[in-house]
DNA sequence: CCAGCTAGTGTAAAAGTTACACTAATATGT
DNA sequence: ACATATTAGTGTAACTTTTACACTAGCTGG
């Protein structure tokens, strides 16, 4: 038999791209580290995957340590694994895209890898110098979750329970980074019949208060069943686009 | 510093899911192994990573030594790596998929990693026992070449530079595996402007002969830069389907 | 020259998409 | 208590896209 050895003297590390979205910004959060490489620098949430583990758990237990985060949204998106992308030695890294609540965040980096955690709107990332090649995974993955997002509804994923219908709207706008129609909007998503309508109104705003919604995730189930698939255009204008 | 050697001790693979078409079935490569683990399996063409190769060229090297194919579309999926899916010790794969013109294939397994090489139909391939998680892997790569191919014109990849609408048809009816109407796909695939008509016709076929065309790949490009999207559309009757 | 086979074509009805502007309801400040 | 500011909520007509559907054209081979 042959001797394989040689191939075994590689780690891999999990990454996480964590959207979060803050009233009208979408986030993503990331930790100043705290050890080498790249000491100091931002980053996204990440570490080695242990010899025993699963890679989908070592994202979720990556998830928890260093963010705190809980049972969250999570999906693997790709590897990357450049040859000398990691000083230590050949380490290709899983990227992984998650969505959460952003209000149920609690900053509890417990260890000593990250000295600090926060939220970062995707918007002004671009002038932050990321650590390892981290810049490419966020765009990566905000790339794969505007794909996503047109026809998965996961969208609901960073929105508390109970939303408004602007609040969707806006979530939608952020993420395509267009404009959309109000009332076409309206239309296209109570026409899908995946929202509830909670008969509760917004309360202490300063203006006429709006209807709570959720999403109906049982009957969203039964139409994948069915063959059902949740779709979203752009309009053909080039200023302004229609969640279809 | 800390000490990170108990990490650097797994191994990494690429496997290729390499689809070709053969006039009306969606077929995949596969080898039969000749070294352990799994030897004697049918299995998809992959091996180990060498410590100073990055992963897409891993792949490449791969498909030109196991399967003798050279200057292919090539995508990376994902990765796999459950603890325990490789006996050797810990080995994650990252799992590409790859278009090829089955007619450039020349079988040509210049080393013994493969006793056999042979093209499998997609649809026979259930019934057949892989190595390690590669069934998983060919369904993955399946379910995504059929949502790609209704959003991109890779489907090109896969006929001959010179091809029929029909053939063309045929190849979308096998990858979404569904019928498509005649005269709509005509209209949508031509209303695209993607289709250079050759003014040329089919040879020593038994009725009439089919016009040939090719893709343009350049106004295609330029399509990609303007914001345009290759959209395929199932359609609302459960029976038919028309690539819109 | 007939049989067999695939290529190639148009239209009307239905569904979906798009653009667009005003009234309704609340909180706050005076 | 009234005015102001602010966001919620709603309908329609024009246009575009999608869908269903059946016959003639042109070649080969016997």
């Amino acid at each position: 038999m042959k001797n394989f050895d040689s191939y075994f003297k590689s780690a891999f590390t999990v990454d996480n791209v964590i959207f979060g979205f803050d009233h009208s910004d979408l986030k993503i959060l990331l930790i100043k580290r705290n050890e080498e490489p790249y000491d100091d620098y931002w980053g996204l949430p990440g570490y080695f995957v242990r010899p025993d583990e699963d890679l989908d758990t070592a994202a979720r237990r990556v998830l928890k340590q260093l963010a705190g985060l809980d049972n969250v949204y999570l999906e693997q998106v790709r590897s990357f694994g450049q040859v000398g992308r990691h000083p230590f030695g050949r380490v290709i890294t899983v990227a992984y895209f998650s969505l959460v609540k952003i209000a149920n965040f609690s900053p509890r980096p417990d260890n000593d890898v990250a000295q600090e955690v926060r939220w970062f709107s995707v918007s002004k990332l671009e002038t932050l110098d990321l650590a390892f090649d981290h810049a490419e995974m966020v765009r990566e993955c905000f790339a794969k979750l505007k794909r996503q997002v047109r026809t998965r509804p996961i969208g609901f994923e960073l929105l508390p329970k109970k939303f408004t219908l602007t609040e969707l709207q806006h979530l939608y706008e952020s993420i395509l980074e267009t404009e959309l129609d109000k009332r076409n909007f309206r239309k296209k998503i109570l026409s899908m019949n995946l929202l509830i309508d909670l008969d509760e109104m917004q309360e202490g705003v300063a203006h006429r208060p709006a209807k709570l919604y959720r999403f109906d995730r049982f009957k969203y189930e039964e139409f994948l069943r069915d063959g059902f698939s949740f779709e979203v255009k752009e309009s053909k204008r080039k200023d302004k686009s229609v969640l279809v």
